[in-house]
RNA sequence: GGAGAGGUGCCAGAGCUGGUUGAAUGGGACGGUCUCGAAAACCGUUGAGCGGGUAACCGCUCCGAGGGUUCGAAUCCCUCCCUCUCCGCCA
């Protein structure tokens, strides 16, 4: 959500903002609600003020065992008329509370404009990408081939989209998942275990809803939405909450599978494990001073990198132009990897500042000082990493001409000391 | 799922026979007096959101959430959510 002050005094600059992400958003339709919300509140106000004096009257008279009644007659008619206002304006409010929500973050000024993926630059590369055999192969082959990716076992128990991982597969993924949360333990992140079903408002809070509504698995009896990410149920820990100062920052770490629909998604990626329904992902979560929020976010993304690092897989990084920045991100950076078998990058983590935009939404606050007035957070999160893309990428990369796939030294004591999977 | 109890300010805890109660009292925190300093004692301060105003300030709302009754609700009624205790069921 966007500060409502900053929409009415600069108008002009959220809707560059919002031209610059490529929304539709009618910003003087909004003003337009908006100030007549605010001569209903007027009038509602007054009124009130007056059967407040009226009620301090009245309850004066009685006391003093004086007749009452010609003020309380008097006041019905106040009474009926604060309802007529009350309830036109709980009417407006609602449809601009709902404007409100679907109104982007607004990129921040070092985002460079853009029209979409095309226009993202490289911001960084890291390694190189080792010699390939004359054909390599993609990740299911070799999945499949190695007996450790059964693709139609998960048709067969849930549906497309769906992957079984088998044996050492299995234990790959085990193994990613215990070295990627060491990692960010080290780098001073606490780590959390949280639910992976969340309620209707921990989804608004983050920005998921409503917006990606048809993007979310939603279990309807119950009002809960399995989390398409770590960041919905760890962001909104801390909602409808007032931090102290000293509190931040504030750094997570959380393990959790990741559901999503992929609903406007037919045709990408169709085969094997870059796109799918439920997959793995190590999140990470900040709570950050205003202040420092783009220097931490430059921190976050190195702490994503480092895990691609510790793995010896080459990234590079590019910086999301305008055009291709989400719904509630300011600023963000996905790291890519190179996938020789399906020839593509990869996007194996995306890191992005929210700036107060999420914590807008959530009411996530922080007072500096004991007095001081309560000011909105700064969020930000990033993958560290995504798990299917990460082992498509160890498939297709460390690929041998015998049809092995070397482990990356790093993960060969999470994996009981294997150090390459073979049939 | 069934039975009962309860959800009030940073915390504890009154109020709940409807009427200056945004809310007693205690604790904590902050500021001050005292002291060489500290403790104790004493005095004071101590919620958020919204609207109007350059500002000082003024007004409105909020006692789990949403409705209802009433001139007026923390206080009465209804629905929902959550917490605790007991029973049942269950990994």
């Amino acid at each position: 959500m966007l500060d409502r002050k900053l929409v009415r005094k600069d108008p002009e600059r959220v809707r560059k903002g919002i031209a610059g992400k490529h929304v539709d958003f009618d910003v003087d339709a909004f003003l337009a609600k908006d100030e007549e919300m605010r001569d209903l509140i007027q009038e509602t106000e007054k009124l009130k003020a007056e059967r407040n004096d009226a009620s301090h009257e009245i309850s004066r008279l009685k006391k003093e065992k004086k007749d009452a009644a010609p003020i309380i007659a008097g006041m019905k008619a106040t009474s009926i008329r604060i309802r007529e206002v009350d309830e036109a304006l709980k009417s407006i409010s609602e449809e601009i509370d709902n404007l409100a929500l679907a109104m982007p973050n607004l990129p921040h000024e070092s985002v460079p404009y853009g029209k979409g993926a095309e226009d993202n630059p490289v911001v960084k590369s890291w390694g190189e990408i080792p010699e390939m055999p004359e054909k390599p192969l993609s990740h299911w082959e070799i999945g499949e081939k190695l007996g450790i990716l059964d693709l139609a076992a998960g048709a067969k128990v849930s549906g497309r989209g769906f992957v079984v991982m088998r044996g050492d597969g299995a234990l790959l993924t085990r193994a990613l998942i215990n070295l990627f949360l060491d990692i960010h333990r080290k780098q001073g992140y606490e780590e959390l275990w949280v639910p992976f079903m969340v309620n209707r408002a921990s989804m608004v809070g983050t920005g998921q809803l409503p917006k990606m509504a048809d993007d979310m698995y939603h279990c309807e009896r119950d009002d809960f939405f399995l989390i398409p990410t770590a960041e919905v149920p760890v962001t909104n820990m801390y909602r409808d909450t007032i931090l102290e100062g000293d509190m931040l920052p504030m750094k997570f770490t959380a393990y959790t599978p990741c559901f999503r629909r992929e609903a406007g998604s037919y045709g990408q990626d169709t085969r094997g494990m870059t796109r799918v329904h439920q997959f793995d992902k190590v999140e990470m979560v900040r709570y950050a001073l205003p202040e420092n929020s783009y220097s931490d976010l430059e921190v976050l993304l190195g702490d994503a990198c480092e895990v691609l690092e510790v793995l010896d897989i080459p990234y590079r990084v590019i910086e999301l132009c305008t055009g291709d920045l989400s719904f509630a991100a300011a600023k963000c950076y996905d790291i890519e990897t190179w996938a020789p078998g399906v020839e593509k990058w990869l996007e194996v983590s995306s890191c992005s500042n929210f700036e107060d935009f999420q914590a807008r939404r959530a009411g996530i606050k922080l007072r500096r000082e004991k007095r001081a007035k309560p000011e909105f957070v700064h969020t930000l999160n990033g993958s560290g990493l995504a798990l299917p893309r990460v082992i498509a990428t160890i498939l297709e990369m460390n690929q041998t001409p015998t049809g092995k796939v070397r482990i990356p030294s790093a993960l060969i004591p999470f994996m009981g000391g294997i150090e390459y999977l073979e049939a």
